[in-house]
RNA sequence: GCGCUUGUAGCUCAGCUGGAUAGAGUGACUGGCUACGAACCAGUAGGUCGGGGGUUCGAGUCCCUUCAAGCGCACCA
């Protein structure tokens, strides 16, 4: 697997490290530790491939104007073949051009990689958890999940490609207090099929699903269930419509392109004992005391505001105590090096102390990284409409996906920092939905897919190119196309590092970009021999980048649209 | 009151560990198809980077302060 660039960008660095020892041991610059420095890539391409600073970091420690240093230390420089030449610009930036045998590589790199180019194996041997959406089974899914899905799909999705071992996992809550809503608010449903008049608890789950659910049981089972006591109606009508809503969700987000590795239940825990088991380990290294009837755990020793409850003066388990076990059964029991959890911005106080709790129990606390994702605001008319799943009014995902297709849904959710705050308008986003970027994308590889069987057609080569000429793409549009191709590996490790796939749509959208202007500038199929089958090989590569990139995004490349 | 996130063009957003003249999309206006796909490209207009201090050769980026918006601060999850 290649990455032309980084190679090319640390030869940059041992050019400059051996040049300031050969400058120093001529006496022309004074002896003082080197000073730490950047090697950049510039915006403006008329600064060169790399941009070095150098001479302005040393400049205090040298005595010297950054300027007469730059131009001291130049002279000293040796040029591999991959760079053409190198000048001191501005008050002291020294900048390097890459040459075209290194151009042409960058090209030769992608075609060799194909399907696999823009992976590396900076997370080799690391095991990694993903853990996201983990939305409540108790209703449909909303647009915060949209966002969430896509965001923990595609982090899993930058960290595999940069070589780590990779978990995708939703964290199905089938237990607690929320699961004894969902029971009472099933069961006043039931009844009223029946002409109970029961009253409908007041926090209770009020959307149109949860009658649904309670006719579909009353149809299927009939009225059995009016005349057990309210526990086993409760039970029977969990047990019946919990596995639905499961199901449900797992069968929207794979149509979301979202598909997990494990589906954990909370129920599990409880049921091995395992909560039991954690608060036990946390009274045994004296973290814990009682007051009032309950158990509480010394979050103030592990950088907590005040102390919390685990176990509830009527005996259940706070979530808190669940989800230390929890993460306990993934760090320890399953053995993850890190531990990754996306979450909704309205989570950010459980994150300090579940960390905490993580050294409490003798696991540090920096192996578990949460993603806090900022909300999805739903917005009509400009107004903002509170969403809320308690009473039923969020928009769900199915009818999102119903209304939108799957690749501009997922390109619109990826599109922005997931630290940024998202309104999102339905009536909008469907009207708009054709000026999604994902087309700009997906046009670019239409078009090549065009020209490529154009040249087919008229007998030209358009796959097995040799090594690639560089010397033949010399405009700023082709030099400008090549470097953002040589750019996936690096921008991937990125999104992977940052936990931001954001960045790949964007790249995706950049490069399209520098496609498009290319095709615009440069002809393909009526150029020379020689250049013509450069610049198809540059179309090939951009090609193969433009479906690594929508695969990474799990969005189709039509060849055709 | 405390904490987290955000504030950049009319609107939606980029701006990489501080770098060279702050960018893109969209909207407005203007050009470009008898040449490989015009779902494209080019140009014009639009900025006190929320305000104020500070550090630095250099600040949209770092520090302090202040204003505004969103979200938290349960024996809920």
């Amino acid at each position: 697997m290649h990455d032309t660039i980084t190679a090319a960008k640390l030869a940059v660095q041992q050019i400059i490290d051996d040049a300031f020892a050969a400058a120093q041991a001529a006496g022309d610059l004074p002896a003082a530790d080197r000073s730490d420095y950047d090697v950049e890539m510039p915006a403006d391409s008329r600064n060169g491939d790399f941009s070095v600073n150098i001479a302005f970091k040393g400049a205090k420690t040298l005595r010297m104007a950054p300027r007469a240093a730059a131009e001291l230390l130049v002279r000293h420089i040796r040029l591999s073949d991959s760079f053409n030449s190198v000048s001191v610009a501005g008050p002291g930036f020294i900048n390097f051009v890459l040459s075209p045998a290194c151009y042409g590589r960058m090209v030769d790199a992608v075609l060799a990689d194909g399907g696999d180019f823009g992976r590396t194996d900076s997370g080799a041997g690391k095991k990694v958890m993903v853990e996201f959406v983990s939305a409540n089974p108790t209703g449909p899914m909303h647009l915060g999940n949209a966002r969430g899905g896509v965001l923990g799909d595609c982090i899993a999705e930058a960290l595999a490609w940069s070589g780590h071992e990779v978990c995708r996992e939703f964290y199905v809550n089938d237990a607690g207090n929320q699961i004894a809503k969902f029971g009472k608010s099933l069961e006043a449903r039931y009844l009223q099929l029946y002409g109970s008049d029961i009253a409908f608890p007041e926090d209770g789950y009020q959307g149109e699903d949860i009658a649904a659910l309670a006719k579909q049981y009353a149809k299927s089972h009939g009225d059995a269930l009016v005349s057990a006591d309210s526990e086993a109606r409760c039970d029977a009508l969990v047990a019946f419509a919990l596995p639905r809503n499961i199901e449900q969700m797992r069968a929207v987000l794979s149509e979301y392109r979202v598909d997990y590795d494990i589906w954990f239940l909370e129920s599990t825990l409880h049921r091995d004992g395992c909560v039991a088991a954690i608060v036990d380990k946390l009274a045994e290294r004296g973290h814990t005391y009682e007051l009032d009837g309950a158990v509480w755990y010394k979050a103030t020793e592990f950088g907590g505001d005040k102390d919390e409850v685990l176990v509830k003066s009527n005996g259940f388990y706070t979530y808190f105590a669940v989800d230390i076990a929890y993460h306990y059964n993934k760090f320890v029991t399953r053995g993850f090096d890190t531990v990754i959890n996306v979450w909704g911005a309205d989570h950010h106080g459980h994150v300090a102390r579940l960390k905490g709790a993580m050294d409490a129990i003798g696991i540090d606390g920096n192996r578990l990284e949460v993603v806090l994702m900022q909300m999805v605001n739903l917005v009509r008319d400009g107004q903002p409409v509170r969403m809320s799943k308690r009473t039923g009014k969020a928009i769900t995902l199915t009818t999102l996906l119903e209304e939108i297709p799957v690749d501009a849904a997922r390109f619109y959710f990826n599109l922005r920092e997931y630290t940024s705050h998202f309104d999102f308008d339905l009536d909008q986003a469907v009207k708009q939905s054709s000026d999604n970027p994902v087309y700009y994308v997906q046009y670019a590889h239409a078009r090549i897919c065009s020209i490529l069987k154009a040249l087919e057609s008229e007998g030209f080569k358009t796959v097995g190119f040799g090594a690639v000429d560089g010397g033949q793409l010399t405009t700023d549009d082709e030099r400008a196309l090549i470097r953002q191709l040589s750019m996936l590996p690096v921008e991937i490790a990125a999104a992977g590092r940052e936990r931001e796939p954001s960045r790949i749509t964007r790249y995706a959208v950049d490069l399209a970009t520098v496609f498009h202007k290319f095709y615009t500038n440069c002809r393909v199929k009526e150029s020379d021999a020689p250049l013509r089958e450069a610049r198809t090989a540059l179309c090939a590569a951009t090609r193969q980048v433009l479906r690594n990139v929508l695969a990474f995004l799990k969005i189709s490349a039509p060849d055709a649209m």
